[in-house]
DNA sequence: CGCATTTGACCAGCGC
DNA sequence: GCGCTGGTCAAATGCG
């Protein structure tokens, strides 16, 4: 609610005091001023106003929303009791005064009810709600002091209530408006999809005069070069990343194929390259879970044991995922490098340590957590900080939750399953390495420019966000007690951010511009993440005025914060990594400038297979 | 007392 | 086969 009040206030200030100070007299400037000055009045409204007044609004609020003109007779109604409407002024008595010159504001606004909002697309709504959110502590604040009598007071709780409630609706229409366009674009990608598919087999025909209708793939790479020589392990590792939202048919090996069942060592041994000693891992994670079954966050077996039957990743994005999906997803990594003075990033998880070694080659050791906020949750992360800058702290997380996350903890989970799936499925195509790495690094920071490093290097296929680098330094200095987290040219909120933790920040990212679209703020963003994530006003404040592209980038986010669009994201990157495997195409279309250089490594060899700007 | 952390021991993989 | 290293286990310890 804050939020949306937030929102709401900040909007436009100016055109707010102008409004206020020219009340009767001055016409609403702009629609977007109207706008902005409807909500606040309807806040302040809120404050001195009777409940009635608000049954208008909220109706009228809605309709707002959906750009639906409002009619006069709806006017007439606001004009109604608007008296305390600013009353924020110092003087109590003088409300009454101040109420005229609000309640001739209204009356303006609702007046012009018909041209105070024309029809707003999605994106208006969303930018709206951006710029309501960062704007609105101060003038707040004002009028928020004045509170007096507690008659009042006990009014102005009450509009207020009404208020949010219209503003929550107002999101819930704006989130299921993006929802719906979520969708569609989705089933649009999916039928491109198929078409592409489609196409791709038909032109494999034409070429290869061999319709091998599944194996499009596999004729795409031989299409390409052999280059593309992957280790099985990654051809495995393929299906598993896709496995989170995809069926596992697609995967390589028939073991894969048995999702959903309890723990089964033997699928586990079905992993190749790595199978011996994946096998070996999950025997002795079997075999610990008997010798003690205690321990909350086990290894593997016992998520398994309790996911499978229970079914717990129904909860998850990666749905359905068998014990060989997880074993692979567990294999890739995602390391996340960031300057932190903290002994631990906090990402919204639980995390419980369960050993600590010296690593060879770094004086500072390295400290293993596993994720305790489920029974059995697979992920765990490595904490160690860097030999050569001890402010740098690399933090690998490694698995998928099979759990329900709060909102703190999804954008950090989402970045790194997606950046999983990704790298499992970029693994495989080798071939076009180019495109993967672009697509990785976009899908995981769309917002970022760090340095995405994708590294297949064995055993385990890591990416590698670096977010020390700072081609902009003076971006994104910081005191050093501060959780760096330079997002080198980040133009929009990261730009500001300064939360202490680098989750966070993904989150925070995520978050603030999940606001902007006005997903979250009504149903996806759980209150606590909303006083978890809510950053300082004057941390939004940069976000006020998003380019276009920082809109896009920001809409980008949001959606991506989603956790059905992430299921949907993995597959889709998924599939676009794969089909640009069979195409040899690339496929970047993302708004974000980044500077990330992507490298890719094999056999412990690193070579840069692209970068961008 | 329960839970989390610490820390030495154990195990497996890998290279020589 | 041996040693090194990474990763994990689990008893011991500390803390609230």
């Amino acid at each position: 609610m804050d939020k949306g009040w937030v929102l709401t206030l900040d909007s436009d200030p100016v055109s707010f005091f102008s409004n206020k100070s020219t009340a009767t007299t001055t016409p609403a400037t702009t629609s977007s001023s109207f706008n902005l000055s409807f909500h606040r009045l309807n806040r302040n409204n809120i404050m001195g106003d009777s409940v009635r007044m608000f049954q208008f609004p909220v109706g009228r609020d809605q309709e707002h929303a959906t750009a639906v003109p409002s009619s006069p007779s709806d006017d007439h109604r606001v004009a109604v009791d608007e008296v305390d409407f600013f009353k924020d002024k110092p003087n109590r008595v003088v409300v009454d005064d101040d109420s005229k010159a609000d309640k001739v504001n209204i009356k303006k606004e609702n007046s012009h009810g018909d041209h105070r909002v024309p029809p707003r697309t999605s994106l208006d709504d969303v930018n709206t709600g951006l710029h309501l959110l960062i704007a609105n502590t101060g003038s707040d604040q004002s009028t928020v002091d004045d509170g007096v009598s507690s008659d009042i007071e006990d009014k102005r709780a009450k509009n207020e209530l009404a208020q949010l409630q219209v503003e929550l609706q107002r999101m819930n229409g704006e989130n299921q408006k993006l929802r719906e366009m979520l969708s569609q674009v989705t089933n649009n990608y999916s039928a491109l999809q198929m078409h592409l598919v489609a196409l791709m087999q038909q032109q494999q025909n034409r070429v290869a005069e061999s319709t091998q209708e599944h194996e499009i793939v596999e004729a795409k790479s031989q299409d390409s070069k052999h280059e593309v020589i992957v280790p099985r392990q990654f051809m495995d590792l393929v299906p598993s990343g896709t496995a989170e939202t995809d069926d596992l048919s697609n995967s390589s090996s028939e073991d894969r194929t048995r999702s959903g069942s309890p723990t089964n060592i033997p699928e586990v041994a079905s992993i190749k390259s790595n199978g011996k000693s994946e096998t070996a891992q999950f025997d002795q994670d079997t075999n610990s879970n008997c010798r003690d079954g205690k321990r909350v966050g086990r290894e593997e077996s016992p998520e398994s044991e309790s996911w499978g039957p229970n079914k717990v990743q129904k909860l998850s994005p990666a749905k359905g995922i068998d014990q060989a999906t997880e074993a692979t997803m567990r294999k890739a990594r995602v390391s996340v490098r960031a300057r932190s003075e903290a002994p631990m990033i906090t990402d919204g998880c639980q995390w419980r340590k369960y050993g600590q070694k010296m690593a060879k080659g770094n004086p500072c050791p390295r400290a293993y957590y596993r994720c305790t906020m489920a029974v059995g949750c697979p992920v765990r992360k490595q904490v160690q900080r860097c030999a050569e800058d001890r402010t740098v702290l690399i933090t690998t997380y490694e698995g998928n939750h099979n759990h329900p996350l709060p909102p703190a903890a999804m954008a950090m989970a989402s970045t790194t399953t997606a950046a999983a799936s990704m790298l499992l499925s970029g693994s495989m195509s080798s071939a076009d390495g180019i495109m993967n790495p672009n697509l990785l690094a976009r899908a995981i920071l769309p917002c970022s420019s760090s340095m995405a490093t994708i590294s297949a290097s064995a055993p385990f296929p890591t990416v590698t966000l670096d977010l020390t680098h700072t081609p902009n330094p003076l971006q994104f200095q910081r005191p050093p007690t501060q959780f760096q987290v330079p997002f080198p040219g980040q133009p929009q909120n990261f730009g500001s951010v300064s939360n202490p933790q680098l989750p966070q920040i993904f989150g925070q990212a995520l978050y603030n511009q999940s606001k902007f679209s006005g997903l979250q703020l009504s149903q996806d963003m759980g209150s606590s993440q909303l006083t978890h994530q809510a950053p300082p006003p004057q941390q939004l404040h940069q976000a006020q005025h998003p380019s276009l592209a920082d809109t896009v980038t920001a809409a980008t986010a949001a959606i991506t914060s989603d956790p059905n669009f992430t299921a949907a994201l993995a597959a889709a990157i998924t599939s676009i990594i794969g089909g640009a495997h069979q195409n040899g195409n690339t496929n970047t279309n993302t708004t974000n400038n980044s500077n990330a250089n992507i490298t890719t490594s094999n056999n412990n060899s690193n070579h840069k297979v692209g970068s961008f700007l």
